[in-house]
DNA sequence: TGATTGACTGACCGCTCGTTCAGTGAGCTG
DNA sequence: CAGCTCACTGAACGAGCGGTCAGTCAATCA
């Protein structure tokens, strides 16, 4: 609850403008052919001014990847507690993925790029030390989701953690379908068609 | 049924050799960090050679992608037409998946990687014209699969396309963790996994 | 066996990119 | 209002890339 200096609020600001100016190259141009000019110009900023809030290419795209995984953590994370039933806490949590990514369809791209790792051993280590356990947290916290589940006799006995795979994988697939049509079907068709299909499977 | 010559043998070896050393390299560094010139001493060849057979660094990842993916379509249609049921169709096809990623551990990185398009407008429409029909080929086919199970009814109706690409992904998430572990369950307990997952869903 | 070929080589070139830093000027200070 | 401060700028730099091509030499030819 602290009062936040001008100062504070112009660097705020200025961090918040170029993340997400990154975002929408990364989104355009994909990872690697994003560039720090084109960065800088759609921040309407010079090149070297981004250089006074990040040390390097790398940590820019390592932050700007942090702030927006741990918005969509936190919602979906906020659905899975509101909800009593397995049931009920997938069709939200499916209900708050689609939800985040149609109001930062930028921030796909840039999701999607960090899941592998890039580079040489460094890069990788590095990688690996910030990127990958943020994705990992959410697919574990899924997986957590399922065990209590399982234990209570609510779903069937499977590896929690491949079945979460599955799922949050299954359903980044509708995601990236969403983001590249132009026009999509209603959100909730997306939702119930998620939600059916994880529950129940496809046999009739 | 054509005699080759010497000099086609010779280049169908030296194309194959190339070809397997960009798959290592892309695996080992990523798609972007993966140079021609670390591909070459891959290759045993010096980086001028890889020229005489491919037009530039694009032609060589493309190829080499359409390579192993016609290979992989291929398994996994055979294995689509052995079956009859949409249930066994799925495991043969689960079972063909893992087993080819198996053998070809290094091609899971480009395969991966050719996914979301990269680079500048005129790259993005090249990647359009060569690798998205091929991955998309392997996905309306299995949604081919399952209408005509679904106008059998054999299982459930949904958009057959969303339900290809749901199972297609959940699936590549099992193929990534076994390519990344050290140690895997067996094979077959993994198939069983997916194939029940897909067909009953979580629900006991 | 001397001449010819052409697959192969790797030093080199032009270019792009991330990164730096001397310079600029708006705004605060005393 | 003179002087100072410091966030900001963008030209310049060096590293490293894809792509080229004059030169090499083993295999073939006549």
């Amino acid at each position: 609850m602290s009062i936040k200096s001008k100062e504070e609020v112009v660097q705020e600001f200025r961090v918040h403008t170029i993340q997400d100016a990154a975002m929408r190259v990364i989104a355009r141009k994909g990872m690697a052919a994003a560039t720090m000019q084109e960065i800088a110009e759609e921040a309407g900023v010079a090149k070297g001014t981004i250089y006074l809030y990040f040390r390097d290419r790398d940590e820019l795209v390592e932050k700007t990847f942090e702030t927006a995984i741990t918005q969509l953590i936190a919602r979906v994370e906020e659905a899975l507690e509101r909800e009593a039933t397995v049931e009920q806490k997938i069709r939200a949590a499916m209900s708050a993925k689609l939800t985040f990514f149609r109001e930062n369809k930028e921030f796909f791209r840039l999701y999607s790029s960090l899941r592998l790792p890039e580079g040489d051993a460094q890069q990788q280590r590095r990688h690996k030390r910030t990127c990958e356990p943020q994705y990992r947290v959410s697919v574990t916290r899924f997986a957590e989701i399922l065990r209590d589940a399982m234990e209570r006799g609510e779903i069937r006995r499977f590896d929690p953690y491949r079945m979460a795979l599955f799922i949050v994988e299954g359903s980044n697939a509708i995601v990236v379908e969403r983001v590249m049509e132009e026009s999509s079907p209603a959100e909730e068709a997306d939702v119930e068609f998620l939600t059916q299909v994880i529950m129940g499977g496809i046999r009739p």
